[in-house]
DNA sequence: CTAGGGTTAG
């Protein structure tokens, strides 16, 4: 236990400042010496910072303790640990700095041990920690003991320092104690830049992004780092327009220079809304700007390709990436999985295993979707199974989700059910839902009054789960059931969720909902329906496919046609808004209606456009009457 | 003269 350990060692009694420090000499300041200190500090590379440790060498400073410091300081921030240790192993009577950035550059790195030794090694050697060096160390042993040690702090007398406060601060954030946090804050005689950024991030970690936008309006001057915060804030809660639209007050309002991760929060934000344009800007930006496109980034740019439809430019970052992670490889592979190209996933899985990577779990999550995505059933059986015995991964339900959605949809109901019964852990909602999905294609009315029996016991229905079991009832013609389930949602109060569909032009997102008038051009994109229902009526291979999905409406799409669903309104808007021969790239939040897929194909066959639409759960690239998935969804 | 920010997943 780090808290015994670092109680149980008496601290040296201060006396003025500190007996052990008045003993050495004091360190003198020459001219060289202050040349090379910002030599240090200007270096960037490692190279850079080598010759000039050389010449420190060459001169005989190699005892200096600031140099020492500054070298240790730049070493560890270049990711130098060893170098970081070697120079304060050659420190003849290491001062507090000298202690307090060895025990820093460990913490920096999550070695929360090896720092705690050094700060016991610093106390047991006789001199005292300032505030900052306590602050790290308390921090250190904080993390390693799953809670914040304010009361040792306390006892230590280190109590209302900020250094200290601030890490106690950024201990709760990172506990997820917000209420905490919050108390301490509130309490805290003194506000920075850094605390209120920690706040915020312990804010913005937990959803609570509207009280970290709040503390963000209240800061008399902004960081890079803040702004930061508030973008990825915005991206990773959901608000991906809110993050873009920050980027931009940030670049316009604040004249701030963005830097790698800040483009990383955007470049995420932008594969959510699927805004390819403007991802594509971002790209151009971070080449313009001269930010390193580093693994992080390299990843976050083919992410955000494939997710905006362009397997094309995400294959492209690929290639051009010298260092690949497991997270690349994953994000390459689930990449094609999403688009359906299954024999693409298990080419670039191979090709992960040839390099000498190693899969883990994400990877199968992705290689197993892939299989479900083109009925392989066997493969996705095999890899299952080879997953736990060639790797020694242990299945979550991810991957039983994978397994069961596979076996379903390929119409082994039996057996999906079986693998649901015989799980060691408890099955979620995700998948009763694709067996639930799997009962509605396989018109398995048996199987799915059963399950559905089992998720009102539970009290686990949502939305979509009524949804789909409407459906089944649907497609049996049952309408009664059909509209006692409609009864049962109005009761419980559960409201469907709304179909939305976007699409960008001109680096302008524009949604829609079903029936929507609210566009400014709305008159033409309704007389553009109108010629596409003359494409529909004309088409030998078209029939609409009411009965599916006539009963799958909310309440706010009641009484409407399947002519304004929402997809058909973004796909009308661009026909007329771009020039012929584009493609159209639609983003739908919910699963794409049947009766639409059918309409994108003749779409696509008359107008000789390519249409590719992301929907919930995949893309479907229509091509001369044809779709991607091969009706297979 | 130090504190605060990041990518993948049904």
């Amino acid at each position: 236990m780090p808290t015994a350990t670092l109680m149980s060692i008496p601290l040296p009694i201060p006396s003025g400042k500190g007996r052990s420090q008045a003993s050495l000499p004091p360190p003198r300041q020459s001219g060289l010496q202050g040349t090379l200190s910002a030599l240090i500090e200007k270096s960037r590379t490692l190279n850079d910072l080598l010759q000039v440790h050389a010449v420190l060498l060459r001169r005989g400073l190699h005892q200096d303790r600031i140099l020492n410091f500054k070298l240790q300081r730049a070493y560890s921030s270049l990711g130098c640990l060893d170098n970081s240790i070697w120079i304060f192993n050659c420190t003849l009577n290491p001062d507090v700095f000298n202690w307090t950035a060895i025990i820093h550059s460990h913490a920096q790195l999550g070695l929360h041990d090896r720092a705690m030794v050094y700060f016991v090694d610093m106390l047991c050697s006789g001199i005292y920690p300032n505030a900052f060096t306590f602050s790290v160390a308390l921090k250190s042993a904080s993390i390693k003991s799953g809670k914040p040690l304010h009361s040792l702090a306390f006892k230590l007398g280190f109590y209302s320092d900020l250094y200290v406060e601030t890490g106690l601060l950024d201990v709760y954030a990172r506990t997820g104690d917000v209420a905490s946090a919050k108390k301490l804050f509130d309490e805290m005689d003194q506000r920075s830049l850094v605390s209120m950024t920690t706040m915020m991030t312990c804010y913005a970690k937990h959803g609570e992004i509207g009280n970290a936008k709040f503390l963000f309006d209240e800061m008399p001057d902004r960081d890079v780092v803040c702004w930061n915060v508030m973008i990825s804030g915005y991206a990773q809660n959901g608000f991906p327009n809110e993050a873009l639209l920050m980027f931009r007050r940030m670049l316009s309002d604040a004249k701030m220079k963005p830097d790698e991760v800040t483009v990383l929060a955007v470049i995420s934000a932008c594969g959510q809304i699927g805004a390819l344009e403007t991802g594509r800007w971002i790209h151009s930006f971070i080449e313009n700007n001269d930010i390193c496109i580093n693994l992080h980034l390299g990843t976050a740019l083919l992410d955000m390709y494939s997710k905006c439809g362009s397997l094309e430019d995400a294959r492209l970052v690929f290639e051009r990436m010298t260092d690949k992670d497991v997270v690349t490889w994953n994000s390459m592979i689930s990449g094609y999985a999403m688009h359906g190209f299954s024999g693409h996933a298990l080419e670039t899985f191979d090709e992960m295993l040839r390099a000498g990577m190693k899969p883990n779990d994400i990877t199968f999550v992705g290689i197993l979707n892939a299989c479900s995505h083109t009925g392989m059933v066997q493969e996705g059986q095999n890899l299952f199974y080879m997953m736990k015995s060639k790797y020694g991964i242990e299945p979550k339900v991810e991957h039983y989700g994978c397994l069961v959605n596979l076996l379903g949809r390929a119409g082994h109901l039996e057996e999906a059910y079986n693998i649901v019964k015989g799980m060691n852990i408890e099955p979620d909602i995700v998948i009763w839902s694709s067996l639930l999905g799997a009962c509605g294609l396989h018109n398995d009315l048996v199987l799915g009054e059963e399950i559905a029996e089992l998720l009102i016991k539970q009290n686990q229905m949502r939305s979509g789960t009524y949804t789909l079991l409407s459906n089944i009832y649907a497609n049996s013609g049952n309408w009664v059931e059909v509209a006692r389930i409609r009864s049962m949602m109005k009761s419980k109060g559960v409201e469907k969720e709304k179909g939305c569909s976007s699409i960008e032009l001109d680096n302008t997102v524009h949604e829609f909902l079903a029936g929507d008038m609210n566009h400014p051009k709305c008159q033409e994109i309704y007389s553009m329906l109108e010629e596409i229902n003359g494409w529909l009526r004309a088409a030998e291979d078209y029939e609409p496919q009411t009965n599916k999905v006539l009963h799958d409406l909310g309440d706010a799409e009641k009484g409407q046609s399947l002519e304004v669903h929402s997809e058909r309104l973004a796909i009308a808007f661009g026909l007329i808004s771009s020039r012929p021969g584009t493609t159209i790239r639609v983003v739908k939040n919910l699963r794409v209606c049947p009766d639409c897929h059918e309409v994108c194909k003749v779409i696509s066959r008359v107008t000789g456009r390519k249409i590719i639409m992301r929907d919930r759960n995949r893309f479907h690239h229509f091509v001369d009457g044809c779709c991607s998935c091969d009706d297979f969804w």
